[in-house]
DNA sequence: TCATGGTTTGATAAACAGTCTCATTATCTA
DNA sequence: TAGATAATGAGACTGTTTATCAAACCATGA
């Protein structure tokens, strides 16, 4: 078994370059919008809502005076580009994580809201060979263990 | 590995006398409304948005004339004493279906939205594992996968 | 059976997340 | 630097879910 919290696998500047690159291949502009909404969601160490990104971003950079509009936009597509990841969570809509990182699962605590990152190679291996055996043409998993965490346990 | 489609595990009187028994004992009242979510939920096959839910009864108990707050409302009470259970689909809501059933998880058709059930006891083993190993207190788990079900790649 | 009190209901307003529109602004290319 | 085009912010709009409240309903005990 392998598990363990997930580190970035890459380094800010490469990721801006990749990034730049994809925009111009797709005939995008780079904007400073987008510029800060990579930015911000890599030094995050959390799992962001759309709002709480939008919050981050306009204590940070008020003059940019960025709109919810696109955060949305912009996350959409860096979803669609396989940069960003997203949770889903019923009405309280989703949480997004830059997806510049090892494939991982998430751990949810109930009580506190935190989440933890795992990564096991026995359930990755396990669901491709579930998704095999009913001919289903896999694009992407998720898995969520819910509970109480070790720190909330012990309050 | 032990993959399969699930069955229901329980006849629908004792569902409902069940279901009885729980209103009693919450000092709620069995009213006709509650008793058709219920009824609905259980010959149901697929899972169910509160919409599709409340169009099903509309249309099989219209002298009902049921209001969607009380799907809404129902729907919240039975996944609060673990009756049913809902797979979330960030904007686009949840689907609802009765957990009268062995545990699973589900495999996601991204093109038809078909939503196919499995079991795999290695994966359950390894979540209790991995559960354990950070002294998470387990309460629930789900599993999702995504992709593109047989039907669809051949069309 | 009936009266009583508390619960549930439907209708509708309100909250909320997320999307769309469009005039204005910014970016890229040559 | 100009021109073409994409991206933006504001706010209207959509669809989903929740809250409110008067009226209807249900369970209980007499």
């Amino acid at each position: 078994m392998a598990s363990s919290f997930t580190e970035r696998t890459i380094e800010y500047d490469k990721l801006l370059a990749d990034f730049k690159a994809l925009l111009k291949d797709k005939a995008l502009k780079f904007t400073n919008q987008r510029e800060k909404i990579l930015e911000t969601l890599y030094y995050s160490q959390e799992h962001l809502t759309p709002e709480a990104l939008h919050q981050l971003i306009k204590e940070k950079y008020p003059e940019l005076n960025a709109g919810i509009a696109t955060i949305y936009r912009t996350l959409s597509m860096l979803e669609d580009n396989d940069i960003v990841s997203s949770l889903s969570f019923g009405a309280q809509g989703k949480k997004y994580e830059l997806g510049a990182k090892d494939h991982h699962d998430h751990m949810i605590c109930t009580k506190c809201g935190e989440i933890t990152e795992f990564v096991d190679d026995i359930i990755e291996d396990q669901q491709h060979k579930i998704a095999e055996k009913f001919g289903f043409k896999m694009q992407d998993h998720s898995m969520q263990i819910y509970g109480i965490c070790k720190k909330c346990q012990e309050n």
